[in-house]
DNA sequence: GTTGAAATTAGTACGAA
DNA sequence: TTCGTACTAATTTCAAC
């Protein structure tokens, strides 16, 4: 299990319109909106939420599933009643051309929740799990260091989740729009809103790190 | 759904002891292993798993849910087929005394995804996922800027999303170790492993930034 | 904490609209 | 395609051990 999703860099896709596969429609959208928020519903009680039959409800049920627009069933345990009380961001800086191995170390770092490369000062953030503050260090300073790819490390500690959602949908976005902005002007240039533009900041990649995401 | 999780900043519990409530013990954490990798099994199929009875694999299903060892079920969505091909983090430093406004924004952005509050250069670091790159230039010129509470922010794209696990437990940094480290030895000093130490780096929380919590 | 049997519900197949 | 119904298989509940 490597990679779990294909984001290019700037190659979004058009809004609503999914490259390949299966066409999602409104009705699919409700099924994955119903299922991100109750993932253990019954198929007859996702029909009847929907306002389609079962059959029909079946039927897309297992397109989806087919389709890798779901891609898996959990169940989202709290952490700290399982005895991982701690969660750190660790934002990692790779040596080119050793992201193969890089990636094959993480996989062997079951404390790691999640790794997502990204553009800006480091190449990749990983979240990780564990019971107390010595693990965090022990897996930096023990485990991360030891891998010639890792160039340098910088670790932060979560004090706090403050949200979580499941999964976003893009009508999530729609529904946001008809409560909060009744007319919404299109988006034209970056200075139209009037927002003092030196409070924040864009960071691109680094150079010659596009071509990072070949390397494997 | 304000605060999905209550991780104080170093205190961390003991490895294997929960605070308070259910008392987990090595079924709770089988059932919680088999349950995050699919979400929508039986019980019947899970008890079978276990190895317990139905009856007993009901009353733990049961008493997991309430204790809230298992928050929700959900169903993990490719947001890529579903319209969503752009991912970004957002660091915000957010102004002192001012968390619940930002709190109060951020539940009303349906494309943020999660949002920690983290030590560092930061105060919080938030994921969204849009439709296009120039809805996060929208989200955080015309959105972020706009709130008070929002200082400055820095902006990654994500270009790649290498792993992500439903939800890591204890018993895979054991299930790890028996394979990979048979003799442990125990953690002494940082420098024990003959690390160069440079390479890595920790960041403490600003200043008078331990009682940010406190704010709401 | 376990097993077994009844009641309920889920999943499948197929014809009609 | 979608719906409705009838059929089969499985799950959940509840009881006794």
């Amino acid at each position: 299990m490597s990679d779990i999703s294909r984001n290019g860099a700037g190659g979004g896709g058009q809004p609503g319109r999914i490259g390949i596969g299966l066409e999602l429609d409104e009705i699919h959208m409700k099924i994955l909106e119903v299922l991100r928020e109750n993932g253990r519903i019954s198929v007859a009680a996702l029909a009847e939420r929907v306002g389609i039959s079962r059959a029909n409800a079946y039927t897309r049920f297992e397109a989806l599933r087919a389709d890798g627009a779901i891609k898996r069933f959990t169940a989202e345990i709290d952490h700290v009643r399982a005895g991982l009380g701690i969660t750190a961001l660790i934002f990692v800086t790779v040596r080119q051309q050793m992201w193969k191995q890089f990636r094959a170390e993480l996989a062997r770092m079951p404390e790691v929740e999640y790794c997502a490369i990204t553009t800006g000062q480091h190449d990749a953030m990983i979240q990780v799990r564990v019971s107390d503050v010595a693990a965090v260090h022990t897996m930096v300073t023990d485990r991360l260091a030891n891998i010639p790819a890792v160039k340098a490390t910088e670790t932060v500690f979560i004090l706090d989740e403050v949200l979580r959602r499941p999964y976003v949908l893009p009508s999530d976005r729609d529904r946001d729009r008809d409560r909060s902005r009744p007319s919404r002007r299109p988006v034209q240039e970056g200075a139209q809103s009037g927002v003092p533009l030196g409070k924040m900041r864009f960071v691109g990649a680094a150079e010659g790190r596009a071509a990072l995401r070949k390397d494997d």
